[in-house]
DNA sequence: AGCACGCCGACT
DNA sequence: GTCGGCGTGCTC
């Protein structure tokens, strides 16, 4: 009997590969076990075995694998099946998902290796000069890399080169493969054998007499080791014996020392636990019991806390007991870089069980925390990461956390798949008979109406831990104070008044400007002409700080011109402000304060982030200006005073979901002022101060928010009513764009009716050189979801047989919100 | 996604 | 006339 295997491939394809496999091998293989196979022409890739079978392919000779990559399976079972969910949940190839999903490492690659035939002896005249310098190269080094092909002749396309050299018999070309995943070693030292009695040490020490140095590296090891048991690093005996490495060298050339190595995880927790965690106040432990009670009914649950209600000890108490009955638990946060105040949290109560992982780990370190996980190490009972770790190969998962559960960025955007993180992780509880929690000050509607539905339990948690009150919130109309001149730059009068106030008394102050960058545009006086970036259909934004225009889409800077490039002027005006034009206006109202900046032009390095919050909590600086980022679950003592520049941009910003998001915005901005006994104070500067969203900010009501919003959105259609499936089109030609899309929306009209919204050219319709074009189809509460995608995938085929239209992106997007 | 194959302009 | 550019189609 012929044996075979279905593969996941790392690509975008929607179907699998099947391959030829030996009877042994089929008896080996499990499914999860990764196998390199041979892929097209030349190239080799790792792929995972999906199933083993003897049903003979019908249309085309399957290859044999090339070698079979683990002993045991590095994914599990559930997890090729969450895979497959959000395959086709989120409209997507599989191997799209696993390539999300498996850190790097475990993707081997083959590359193309160059060697040279020592038989062959040729006259230089028979090889071209380019030949002829891979050749020569040859004679120093036994192989070659295309890459390194390509930088002898300093140029990009090599391929004709070798293709020659091959016909003419000088080298041999294979494919290698390699492991990328390289454990850490740390060299330690110790005596070798013979010289482990005492006897033989005095020996030694006699032939080193006239090598002090060398002497003085003994005995400093001696001593080491009568204090500990512990194996001696090479560094810490270096150290002790303030030597040096190459001293060790010696020693260990003679033969006096011996080094041998330990594999350590690059990851390591070197704290101590407290052990002990908080006691709950009445609040909280009403909350935990309401939580447990919940979940009797329902997998999920959502809190809705306050800020700074004590939500982290809930979460705390509630892991506590899931690691009792020894389960792992799921921790989600949105973004992991933000939330170093948590890791450190619950490192204090859990130690090293806690395991975090984010997209910001090296490859490496990715590596060691998925095997924790596969394996239910003690060292990662506790997963805190970001949306990709629910993609972590969980065993006996018990409970999931997701904080912040509002947050967009649980949802990933750009490569596929397109997954939000929270609902895939409902799925995922689901699967293991899990609970989850989600927790929020400010629940995402779509959240808070399946609570209201009775699809989700919900507590609601209203003090704020010891009684802090919530801070007191006040509209300051800013076209009122305009006509009345008592502004100063960005500043009103009462603003400035209450910041002086505030650092009188010894507090900082937050300022919240939802823009980076000096001012968004610059505009000439004379014609109105404002720069525009060459690759994409935005003006381009003011940095002052280096002189520069920026488009924040491409990433495109040039410098700031003199004069105006439509007609000469040099009148330049500057529109709107941003971060930097407000903490520059700080420091002239304001000259003694120090002053910083959190956005993402701060914070771009790996340790920007962290340098600005350290230096804010320890009070090297007083008035901290950000856009967003401020919000993610800071927790600062001193600050007293929250201001929030302009509210208007973001109520009027163009999307369904914006006045939610402004809610949501200003409130956890507000979370961030007297965390402490004094009471905050958070002013809210705008021209429209009886715009709805920012009385219900100001009085702090969620459910008015939550009913009005949710009137529009069965109003309009919109979620969580309708669901939304979001169809981007893509192409550098204008037309292409245009007329595929109206193809496109033409045939989903057939089917959808007027569910189908477009195409419409989104407010950036050119980024990088490519117009973008958006459909938008609802669906409606009672129509299938199944179905609905059926008809899509039959659609988008008949649009992919259409000749001119095959070149056009088409990305789809579920749940685009 | 790669990557090979295949068709057109700018250079020896 | 070739080299090298990029556009199309397939991969078990």
């Amino acid at each position: 009997m012929t044996h075979f295997i279905d593969v996941i491939l790392p690509i975008p394809v929607p179907n699998k590969f099947t391959y030829l496999v030996s009877a042994a091998e089929a008896q080996f293989l499990t499914p999860g076990v990764r196998v390199s196979v041979p892929f097209g022409k030349t190239k080799i890739y790792t792929a995972l075995v999906y199933q083993i079978h003897n049903t003979p392919p019908e249309v085309y000779e399957p290859k044999e694998i090339h070698q079979i990559l683990d002993d045991t399976p590095i994914v599990t079972k559930q997890q090729l099946e969450f895979w497959h969910w959000i395959a086709s949940y989120y409209m997507c190839a599989v191997g799209e998902v696993m390539r999300a999903a498996l850190p790097n490492a475990f993707l081997l690659e083959s590359e193309t290796v160059i060697s040279g035939k020592n038989d062959v002896v040729l006259k230089d005249s028979e090889l071209k000069d380019d030949e002829f310098l891979v050749y020569e190269a040859l004679q120093h080094q036994t192989s070659l890399s295309i890459h390194e092909v390509s930088n002898i002749l300093d140029k990009k396309n090599v391929l004709p080169v070798i293709k020659r050299l091959l016909e003419k018999k000088v080298i041999n070309v294979q494919e290698e493969i390699y492991e990328k995943y390289k454990p850490k070693l740390v060299r330690y030292v110790k005596f070798p054998e013979e010289y482990q009695s005492d006897d033989a040490l005095k020996d030694v020490l006699d032939s080193l007499s006239r090598a002090p140095k060398q002497r003085e590296v003994v005995l400093s090891l001696f001593s080491l080791i009568a204090k500990s048991k512990k194996p001696i690093k090479v560094k810490e005996l270096i150290k002790t014996s303030q030597s040096s490495s190459a001293i060790i060298k010696t020693l260990i050339d003679k033969g006096v020392l011996e080094a041998y190595y330990l594999q350590i995880d690059r990851v390591q927790f070197t704290g101590e636990k407290s052990n002990t965690s908080k006691a709950l106040n009445t609040a909280q432990e009403t909350a935990l019991q309401a939580i447990k009670a919940g979940f009797n009914h329902h997998h999920t649950v959502l809190l809705h806390g306050v800020t700074s209600s004590g939500k982290t000890e809930i979460y705390v108490k509630l892991i506590e007991e899931q690691i009792r009955q020894g389960k792992q638990v799921l921790f989600l946060v949105p973004e992991i870089a933000l939330t170093t105040q948590l890791v450190n949290r619950l490192q204090d109560y859990f130690g090293e069980e806690v395991a975090v992982f984010h997209s910001k780990y090296s490859t490496n370190e990715r590596v060691e925390v998925w095997n924790h996980v596969l394996e239910q190490s003690s060292k990662a009972k506790i997963i805190l990461g970001a949306r990709s770790s629910i993609l972590l190969p969980f065993q006996s998962l018990g409970l999931i956390i997701v904080d912040e559960e509002h947050e967009q960025s649980y949802k990933q955007f750009d490569p596929a798949p397109r997954y939000h993180a929270r609902d895939a992780a409902v799925v995922l509880a689901n699967q293991f008979q899990a609970k989850i929690l989600l927790g929020s000050a400010t629940p995402s509607l779509e959240s808070y109406f399946n609570a209201q539905q009775g699809k989700y339990g919900l507590v609601e948690l209203k003090t704020r831990y010891n009684d802090v009150l919530m801070p007191e919130i006040e509209l300051v109309d800013i076209k009122d104070k305009h006509k009345r001149k008592r502004m100063t730059g960005h500043f009103s009068d009462r603003l400035i008044v209450e910041m002086q106030a505030a650092l009188e008394e010894g507090f900082q102050i937050i300022l919240f400007q939802n823009r980076r960058g000096f001012s968004p545009i610059v505009e000439c006086t004379t014609c109105g002409h404002s720069p525009q970036c060459p690759n994409c259909d935005v003006s381009l934004t003011y940095h002052r700080f280096k002189g520069q225009l920026r488009c924040h889409y491409c990433g495109y800077y040039s410098v700031m011109p003199k004069t105006c490039d439509a007609c000469g002027s040099p009148d330049l005006d500057t529109k709107g402000f941003g971060t930097e034009q407000v903490a520059k206006e700080v420091s002239e109202i304001f000259p003694e304060t120090k002053v910083g900046r959190m956005d993402l032009d701060t914070t771009r390095g790996k340790y920007g982030y962290e340098k600005i919050i350290t230096a804010f909590e320890q009070q090297e600086i007083d008035v901290l200006v950000g856009t967003q980022m401020l919000t993610k679950g800071l927790d600062f003592r001193n600050v007293k005073l929250v201001g929030i520049m302009n509210a208007d941009n973001m109520l009027n910003f163009p999307d369904f979901r914006a006045h939610e998001r402004s809610f949501q915005l200003m409130l956890q901005v507000s979370g961030r002022a007297g965390r402490t006994k004094e009471r905050g104070k958070v002013l809210i500067q705008t021209y429209n101060p009886y715009h709805n969203i920012l009385q219900q900010v100001s009085t702090n009501t969620y459910a008015d928010m939550f009913k009005e919003q949710m009137d529009d959105r069965y109003n309009f259609k919109y979620p969580p009513v309708y669901r939304l499936i979001k169809i981007t089109f893509k192409h550098r030609d204008y037309n292409w764009v245009n007329e595929g899309a109206s193809w496109y929306a033409k045939s989903l009209r057939m089917v959808f009716k007027d569910n189908v919204l477009g195409p419409e050219f989104p407010p950036v319709a050119r980024i990088r050189n490519q117009y973008i074009k958006h459909v938008l189809l609802k669906i409606p509460p009672k129509q299938s979801l199944a179905k609905t995608k059926e008809a899509i995938v039959k659609v988008n085929n008949s649009f992919m047989s259409v000749k001119t239209f095959r070149s056009v992106r088409v990305i789809l997007n579920v749940d685009n919100y």
